[in-house]
DNA sequence: CGTAGATTAATT
DNA sequence: ATTAATCTACGT
């Protein structure tokens, strides 16, 4: 009797828009499940790859490769799974190279999930060894005290975040004495804490519009864990999250596990597993944290709802986090000072419930300087302001809206501006290509060298905060600015040291990265320096940003703080309502203009880009179909449109057909960036 | 009719 | 992603 044929459907980690089939060889047939990591061959090459299905057939006419191997580290549930696919294919994206990338790579150092911190001996009988300890070995004395006091057993990741440096010496010694046990534990044989039981909670999908959110929060995750669900809170970037958790962790039972892409690939596959294993109740992390195999119900907090970094724009696939945690998690709880205006108009409409407490805050004054009689960037007005500030010992916050690239390129060396040797206007760089271009033509230059003297000192000016941090420095001799950047809050390290800077500097110069979050410790002034470039945006979605910008500023204000709104349109209705904190007069002119242009919430977008070459094909498949195209406009051998239809199947149809008429094609549904 | 270099199609 | 096959510009 021939063995049952095993066929795996595999989600090859190549930019395929189709999974491929496998021979799964006897001896694997026990270890191979859906959601596992497999080593395949593609072309004479070992590719990884996620089994997304296990059959007994293949279509393909040709003999299968074997499953070379099976990865015994972290894996997909098939629920996970089931909606990692989905997100992409609803971005009409090849999955393969999104679910390799989801899955965190498994690591042999891993402390791993199986490894367990109990103590050894009772509360009791630890006194006296604490007391001891307490006298030479203080590191010890506070790690057993913690172990002993923790309600469950613990993992060394969770006691190292609790107390903010390595522990594994003193865990070491605290083994060695007896006093402490490191066991073993296999989460699947682990037993998962008890999930029924609580009262029982009803699901549904909440907006919080308060600009006091976190106590908020606390007590969803509690109801959540009451009710034996597993609380997911969301929140827009590194910085935030890292910030959220530190509230939450403290706050609830248990703590919290932080989850997000700045985490060593160690950490996220531990994190992986014991969730998978439901070992994890309390989540906070960033967007990625949405893929995580949670079991059971969840419930889900996304917090600064309208920001746009919950939209991946860079990466395939395109996906706003916001938008999928609302689709994919009934209970959800979403929460914002200054709500995007398509939420706000859903639960305007009653599909989401609107929840405004009563806030008793005292509005901090808002002053707005009119550019065109005071010149920026520091106004006379600011620079007195920033003065008394400091002079009464308290910190200035200044936002900035450095958008695009930079304006010139200065040799240090010699002075001379780089120019375009095509058409000779200045050239720029380009952050994400890492080379010089010229906006106008779109000539490129990889080499970062002065041409006049051949020095590789460059400068590269016309950047908002940049010019900013120099002027001040100038104006105030002595002070610390500290200038804080995307970049920095990529991995963990930049984002703690710069969250420490951004308690302690006395003058901070910072792009809306934090304009959001609660107040800040001794913060005495914030300021809009150039709102104007925000205004300005050819987006329709330019006045939302503004008013949302200046709102999470002044949001960070402590008590008896104030606010200054320099801007060549001191009449303008979003800084006007900005300064009044009027949001509902903002919406009710925002949601008139979005329907009497029939931008979202009263149409879908997407945003698409071919090649120069193809515009002329792509244009005439769009002729034919029902949905509107503005534009296209060129810039650097790219043309761009925008997609606008009435539903999001029409959109989706218009897209499908002119990607089936032309190759290269990039596509960007309900796009934030336009 | 040859090359180098760009473009494209295919992957089990 | 990587590779092999196919096209393109420019040389003889």
């Amino acid at each position: 009797v021939a063995e049952r044929r095993i066929v795996a459907q595999v989600a090859v980690a190549l930019p395929l828009d189709r999974s491929l089939d496998f021979e799964v060889p006897g001896k694997l047939a026990d270890a191979i499940a859906v959601g596992c990591r497999v080593s395949v061959a593609v072309q004479g090459r070992s590719v990884f790859g996620i089994v997304i299905a296990l059959a007994s057939q293949t279509t393909h006419p040709g003999p299968l490769e074997p499953v070379l191997s099976v990865d015994d580290g972290p894996r997909f549930s098939p629920e996970a799974l089931r909606f990692a696919l989905h997100v992409a294919q609803e971005d009409l994206s090849p999955t393969g190279l999104f679910v390799n990338r989801l899955l965190p790579r498994r690591t042999r150092t891993a402390p791993g999930p199986s490894k367990v911190i109990t103590p050894a001996v009772a509360v009791v009988d630890a006194f006296g060894a604490l007391e001891t300890l307490a006298r030479r070995a203080p590191r010890q004395a506070e790690l057993l005290r913690l172990i002993l006091g923790l309600p469950e057993p613990c993992t060394e990741p969770q006691l190292r975040r609790r107390l903010g440096r390595s522990i594994r010496d003193p865990l070491r010694r605290l083994i060695e004495k007896g006093l402490v046990r490191e066991t073993a534990a296999n989460p699947e044989t682990a037993t998962p804490p008890p999930r029924a039981g609580g009262e029982p909670k009803e699901a549904e999908a909440v907006l919080l519009f308060a600009q006091t959110r976190w106590d908020r929060y606390v007590e969803a995750v509690r109801g959540a864990l009451l009710a034996g669900r597993t609380a997911l809170v969301l929140a827009p970037e590194i910085l935030a999250a890292e910030e959220l958790h530190a509230r939450i962790d403290a706050a609830v039972p248990g703590g919290a596990t932080l989850y997000h892409s700045g985490l060593p690939e160690a950490e996220r596959g531990w994190v992986w597993e014991a969730t998978r294993a439901g070992a994890v109740r309390v989540i906070v992390g960033t967007r990625s944290a949405l893929f995580l195999p949670i079991p059971g119900e969840v419930c889900a907090i996304v917090d600064e709802e309208q920001d746009r970094s919950y939209k991946q724009d860079e990466m395939l696939p395109h996906y706003n986090a916001r938008n999928v945690a609302l689709e994919r998690y009934p209970d959800i709880l979403m929460g914002s000072a200054a709500p995007s205006i398509e939420t706000f108009h859903v639960a305007r409409n009653g599909g989401i419930r609107l929840e405004q407490p009563d806030e008793q805050r005292e509005e901090p004054p808002v002053r707005i300087i009119d550019l065109a009689a005071e010149p920026g960037p520091l106004s006379e007005t600011l620079v007195a302001a920033i003065e008394r500030t400091l002079a009464a010992d308290r910190r200035a916050l200044l936002g900035v809206n450095r958008r695009g690239r930079f304006r010139a390129t200065i040799c240090k060396r010699c002075g001379n501006p780089l120019s375009c040797p095509r058409c000779g206007l200045n050239l720029t760089y380009d952050v994400r290509s890492a080379q010089l271009v010229c906006p106008t033509c779109g000539y490129a230059e990889r080499q970062l060298v002065c041409p006049h003297c051949g020095s590789r000192a460059l400068r590269f000016v016309g950047s908002g905060g940049d010019r900013l941090t120099g002027e001040i420095e100038a104006r105030f001799p002595g002070v610390r600015v500290a200038r804080i950047d995307a970049s920095r809050l990529r991995t963990v390290s930049g984002a703690r040291e710069v969250a420490a800077l951004v308690r302690t500097a006395p003058v901070l110069v910072a792009t809306s990265i934090l304009a959001k979050g609660p107040p800040l410790p001794g913060l005495g002034l914030v300021a809009a320096i150039d709102t104007d470039t925000l205004l300005a945006r050819p987006d329709f979605r330019a006045a939302e940003r503004t008013y949302q910008f200046l709102r999470g500023l002044i949001g960070r204000l402590g008590p008896d703080g104030q606010a200054i709104i320099q801007t060549h349109h001191p009449d303008h209705a979003a800084i006007r309502a900005a300064a009044d904190a009027d949001y509902k007069r903002f919406y009710a002119m925002e949601i008139a203009e979005r329907e009497a242009l029939s931008y979202p919430p009263f149409s879908h977008l997407a945003r698409l880009s071919a090649r120069r070459e193809d515009i002329e094909r792509v244009l005439g498949v769009l002729k034919s179909m029902p949905i509107d195209v503005l534009g296209p406009t060129a810039q650097q051998g790219t043309s761009r449109m925008l997609l606008k239809a009435p539903s999001k199947e029409a959109l989706r149809e218009a897209v499908r057909a002119a990607q089936a008429a032309v190759r290269r094609l990039e596509i960007d549904f309900d796009p934030e960036r336009l």
